[in-house]
DNA sequence: GTCTATAGCGGGATAGAC
DNA sequence: GTCTATCCCGCTATAGAC
């Protein structure tokens, strides 16, 4: 795969930063050097910083493009209704969105520590954008008198942990279908805020 | 603090893995130099491999200490009796092991990756042990009536990650007290299991 | 038990040729 | 756009003095 000369830029970025992700997803960011993604890609460690300025932006870039991701699917999904049907899409969606991403779900979480605080607050307003559609969805449903939670916004931390804690016994091909995690989970999380 | 010489064995030990602790939790293992955490002691680095061989072996030292004492702390808790009871009590014991032990619960689980195969592997069976005992817990409640799970291996990973997610937004002096932790959690425990 | 000093290595990032 | 070569730095771990 390597190559000794030539331009590919087309093609190398999109490489680059596929090699990052699966890379610090399996090691961590600082424990995964430059010269292992450039070897990973099939490039020169010089040639990385035609599509970085460094590691760090390597690094974030990896992350806010996952939760911009997230949040411009979900908000592709998200329509009015009634609480109870809102719930039951958002958990449908967060698995079916989550479960093929098991390395940018480590990794945006994993690496917070690792970014500057610049970068670490621009991922938690992502964040937090998220966590609020959930808990909106939740006081809905409080209004509506379906849903009576002791806290909402606990809860809200509490459900999307439940959900996003299946990345770390999924593995694709196992015993359960998507469709069966899905009615598995959408049990749980409909009668954990159940009035 | 910094010492020029002298002896202090005694309490140099536990000031290393204290610091270890800390610092691995704050930053990542790859993150943290031998340096840091001397500096962090107040010794010289070379005086830290009087009290362990290398890195590693601190780093597992740090995640086999987490798991013993939870589970020494969960055999001298768990009791007989309804599976419902057995249950509250188990939320209950998770809640106040977990809560003052912010860092431990964030190296055990973010620098497994970090670890050899073999203290990896030592680590994921001390692991399987706490799940096994929520999972027994809830095989209990189904053959009682009393739960009712369409997935119970499923229904014990996510209630260790609903549980364990309090992780990610608890502060000390925030605006609930640690019995009203307890009674929110364990509403949504209760009813997302019931039958 | 701790210190100082250092060996030996690998890291991020850059310069200039092609 | 990629390569080769390199700078400069910090890392883990060890050796030997006190």
């Amino acid at each position: 795969m390597a190559r000794k000369q030539g331009s590919h830029s087309d093609i190398t970025g999109p490489r680059v930063r596929a090699a990052a992700l699966r890379l610090i997803a399996a090691h961590g960011c600082a424990a995964v050097s430059m010269r292992q993604i450039a070897a990973d890609v099939g490039v020169q460690v010089g040639a990385l910083y035609n599509y970085t300025p460094d590691k760090q932006s390597l690094l974030f870039d990896l992350m806010r493009t996952h939760m911009d991701e997230l949040l411009a699917a979900w908000a592709a999904q998200d329509t009015a209704g009634n609480a109870m049907d809102r719930l039951e899409r958002f958990t449908q969606f967060h698995i079916r969105f989550h479960l093929p991403r098991t390395d940018q779900v480590f990794v945006s979480y994993m690496e917070l520590r690792n970014l500057t605080p610049d970068n670490f607050a621009a991922i938690e307003a992502l964040r937090h954008v998220y966590e609020d559609a959930l808990q909106d969805i939740l006081r809905a449903g409080e209004a509506e008198g379906v849903f009576a939670m002791a806290d909402t916004r606990v809860a809200t931390m509490a459900l999307i942990a439940l959900l996003t804690g299946m990345n770390n016994w999924y593995r694709a091909g196992g015993r359960l279908s998507i469709a069966q995690i899905e009615a598995i989970y959408w049990d749980m999380v409909r009668k954990s805020v159940a009035a």
